[in-house]
DNA sequence: CGCCAAGTTGACAAGTCTCAATGTAAGTGG
DNA sequence: CCACTTACATTGAGACTTGTCAACTTGGCG
């Protein structure tokens, strides 16, 4: 979090405790109570959340800087678990709300988060309401390859996608095969490459985003 | 807004100014930057954001006690007009700030108001995700109906639908024709009675629930 | 090396979109 | 106040994307 003055980090820093997740760990379970806000600091997670019966929809990814449950009110929003091993920095509910009421400069850096956090979700808002199966998996990559870059690394570096290609398909609102089909598509039109699974280069982004709609074209956003 | 104590309340009223709009007059427009903070008094409005093209999908509806852009940043996430004829208080968003700086009930109040608008958004998200057209559509006419009696009207008085088909259906991520079948397929299975385009009976609560397979039954959920 | 989970591919059915015509309510001017 | 005009909603027929079910392939991990 940038913009904090040297006391609230520091106060907010030693009320941080660390501590590793396996690669499948569960972090949250929606309708619980919130106890803790996570930041993610090393590796990944989803968010998801359940409907009747056995569906589930995958809500969010979340990376490195990313905080998890910083506006859930009062019991989780979601459920969350861990996509690769990673780190999380927690911290109880209670005290970051003290933290809050005391630092000026900290509530601005969670309300810039929050406001990024809504732009995301109504982004894929966006995405699960008006597009195709190709423009969907076209814009969720440059989202995610957007993202991956902001949080320092270069464009030649592959995209990471370290989720099953199962919970990927949910959060694009189509079954597996149809995903499955629609990166074929792609990597035949050379728009990318596959090195593995959870590793994509995109070769051609100006294509893909003229594919996407360009709907995110500068969203990129200040924050 | 509850909880404000007299003090907060009194001073955010008084920098509160009103004004009327008229059917279907803009007020924010993508893109710009956030001048004010909208609160809808009286009337109805919608929400929606522009992809390339002529496209727009409609990410949400705005009733009385309903905050417009709180947590948009410095520019509107999204575009707004009003659907029904109504009456808007506006505060600066500067002095918003300050005042959110000051009160911390204030404070507590807009972070209930964040919460509860990023729970309707992730609600929607799982109505686009992984909803057929009559799961969305009985799913959205409960959504609507909650929020409905929530401001005070009794389960009676049939549903308001100030909102046009289209717009309806886009948000929906449908197609106009789908949504209008859709909606006869309820009415022939007696779970609604229209009165009119903008006024929709729910008779059978229970079994539109159901159909759209219990997603918000009651928000509380046991593991 | 072999097993099991994860991902890919195929054939077919189903739901939704598209285009187009018809019907209906709302607004406007004579 | 009525006829006209426009905007909005409903209905119909056919094409197409996506979902579904199933077989098959790949790859990670013991």
């Amino acid at each position: 979090m940038q913009g904090l003055d040297r006391d609230a980090q520091s106060r907010m820093l030693s009320a941080l405790t660390y501590h590793a997740v396996a690669k499948h760990e569960l972090i949250n379970l929606e309708g619980h109570p919130v106890t803790h806000v996570h930041i993610v600091v090393r590796g990944a997670a989803m968010a998801w959340r359940n409907r009747s019966g056995n569906h589930a929809q995958v809500v969010g990814f979340l990376f490195p800087g990313d905080v998890l449950g910083a506006f859930a009110g009062a019991t989780q929003q979601a459920s969350a678990r861990a996509i690769a091993p990673g780190t999380l920095a927690s911290l109880p509910a209670d005290r970051l709300g003290e933290l809050i009421d005391q630092y000026t400069s900290l509530r601005h850096a969670l309300y810039r988060s929050v406001s990024t956090e809504f732009a995301l979700a109504q982004d894929h808002l966006m995405v699960l309401g008006a597009m195709s199966a190709a423009e969907r998996l076209a814009a969720t990559l440059l989202q995610l390859d957007r993202r991956q870059q902001a949080r320092g690394y270069r464009p030649e570096v592959p995209l990471w996608l370290p989720m099953r290609r199962t919970d990927l398909a949910s959060y694009l609102g189509l079954e597996l095969p149809t995903l499955s089909r629609t990166f074929g598509r792609l990597r035949a039109a050379n728009l990318i490459t596959c090195k593995s699974s959870s590793e994509v280069l995109l070769r051609d982004r100006r294509e893909l985003a003229e594919l996407a709609g360009d709907a995110f074209e500068e969203t990129a956003r200040s924050a």
